[in-house]
DNA sequence: TTGTAGGCGTTATCAT
DNA sequence: ATGATAACGCCTACAA
């Protein structure tokens, strides 16, 4: 059919101006009632729509969140999506997605396109291996906000939210000790991420909290391969002292190691006991689900950037008032099965 | 700062028309080749970037596809959609996203408000509940494409993308016969559903093949909640032929009737196979793992779903020229642990 | 080869 | 209470 009616369309039907009609259609105070339900009435028949992009390029703002993070079929993304979704929804924003498969070149890409696009503002949890943040600084120059989450850049002067693993695993440490378990192990990640390095400090503060010593050999590292993982494991199993539980990077690395553990003919949770940190869902599937897993509240962690980004955008909150916000971790018991 | 640079400042410093500028940029053939050097040159310097809204707005595209689906957290819609963004970005398109989360009233607002923001198409998968799809016929009238993908519509003149588990039920079923089993149950979804009729074909069609007698009190259904497939699962271990095999709707409903039968002293995969759908990542973790599974390929549905939408915008296609892609699903053997 | 002018739909400023 | 007009940044006939 022709094109979408305008107010120009309303107005030269009303012998009226475009101004009258649009202010008639904001329900202006000063627009007289009857002119006021003119225009309201032929709006309705003519099914007039305001024309977005009109509007986006007047007001220089599109109502779009752009969301740049490594992998959406990680169930803590997936979850952190959500959060995000349902916050910049509230605030008739949208979500403009995209996924950097943890490569740092694309994650540039998005970041350039998302910036053209214009975008509002920018929600980002970091690929795997970006280590230069140009990309990044850049934005200042066009005045779009970034909000980090999750996994976040070693800078200053940036917002962030992200959770913090010490607590969870002294928690979980903790309860391993409760329950009489004398020799720990970990497998931890890669040593340069300050995750792995949490983990190692709440290992060391549980043990600290009971006058124990703590014993950094029982401590491995492993890339997250299942290699590495496995390596790591048998590591752990071949310790002089023996071992009656092992905290796990995250339920990945967990699985992998009780699957090695299995073949070794070990009982799991009998002869060594597992924790680990949730990113897999429907654990309750799983062969050997840990005993315990540290929570990370991916689907908070969103809401919490997104709330912040939205009071930057909306001048509740200083650019440079810089929001860094740590989400403590928690330990939740696995239900029985 | 100052605003970003335009081409009219580039044209005023350069005592050039706006017009010149433009094309200078576009390098058309019939600017000056020196002119043409000056205004890049000063260009760059200005790091002048287009102002894309005002783009859209005057070309009345805005390069953006919106994606309606039920739940990311489903691992079967994040493949698809990473098949999606790769297609799409590929040609330059961005991806605005939103979530039915299953709620028919939520898909319908989201998809207003991505017609406001003017997408240029749509790519929909149903929320479960979905019946009326005036939401849909209404983009017609905003010539609006769009294409829908594995829960489409009961809908004539549509283009969509869906997998066919006849298919893949038959391969599911000659396998098991043909590997002795001859009392096999299958546990269906709701009888509603165009997915469940077409596994009930399948299975007919495997036992036809081989001459034997399709047993309609073998398929039985479950609304897909934990308990109406234990109940499923109850009702094929009364049955009075005893069954060695089961087909489950999909890997959910595959783990529920698992854990029951095992509650019950079946010895899983040896007592009774199962057989089930892709859905769940890392199978190879779970507890007993299906036999094998049928496949239904999420990431070439996203991106067929996006080439017939990118060709329909591109007017390669004619809007009219209903494209209903059906993609066989296929059995795969599952790894041996 | 370059310049002029108009328009995309809306809002905002300034009159009337 | 309403109207006229400009402005947002870009593109594209049409003119020169």
């Amino acid at each position: 059919m022709p094109n979408p009616p305008t107010i120009k369309e309303i107005a030269k039907r009303l012998n009226l101006a475009t101004s009258t009609v649009s202010r008639a259609l904001h329900n202006h105070p000063r627009i007289g009632l009857k002119t006021r339900m003119q225009v309201q009435a032929l709006a309705r028949e003519l099914q007039y729509e305001p024309n977005q992009t009109a509007i986006f390029f007047q007001q220089k703002k599109t109502f779009t969140l752009g969301i740049v993070l490594p992998e959406l079929s990680e169930a803590f993304f997936s979850a952190a999506i959500s959060g995000i979704e349902d916050t910049a929804n509230k605030s008739n924003y949208m979500v403009l997605l995209g996924q950097s498969h943890d490569d740092t070149a694309r994650e540039q890409k998005i970041v350039e396109i998302m910036k053209n696009h214009r975008v509002d503002g920018l929600l980002v949890s970091l690929a795997r291996n970006t280590v230069q943040y140009a990309h990044f600084e850049m934005l200042r120059k066009y005045n779009i906000p970034v909000v980090f989450f999750d996994r976040i850049p070693d800078m200053k002067d940036i917002h962030y939210v992200a959770s913090n693993m010490e607590s969870g695993t002294i928690q979980a440490v903790s309860l391993l000790l409760q329950q009489g378990h004398r020799v720990i192990g970990m497998i931890n990640g890669p040593e340069k991420l300050i995750a792995s390095r949490q983990r190692t400090t709440g290992y060391q503060k549980a043990m600290q909290q009971q006058r124990l010593k703590y014993d950094a050999t029982l401590n491995v590292h492993s890339d997250l391969t299942k290699e590495a993982t496995r390596q790591a494991m048998q590591q752990l199993l071949s310790h002089k002292r023996k071992i009656t539980a092992v905290v796990a990077f995250n339920d990945y690395v967990s699985q992998d190691a009780v699957q090695y553990a299995a073949e070794q003919g070990i009982q799991i949770n009998k002869d060594i006991c597992f924790v680990s940190y949730a990113n897999l869902p429907l654990s309750s599937y799983m062969a050997y689900p840990p005993l315990a897993s540290v929570e990370q509240y991916p689907y908070l962690q969103g809401q919490k950037a997104t709330e912040i980004l939205l009071d930057l955008l909306s001048g509740k909150l200083a650019p440079d008032a810089y929001q860094q916000i740590v989400i403590d971790s928690r330990l939740v018991i696995a239900p029985k099965k």
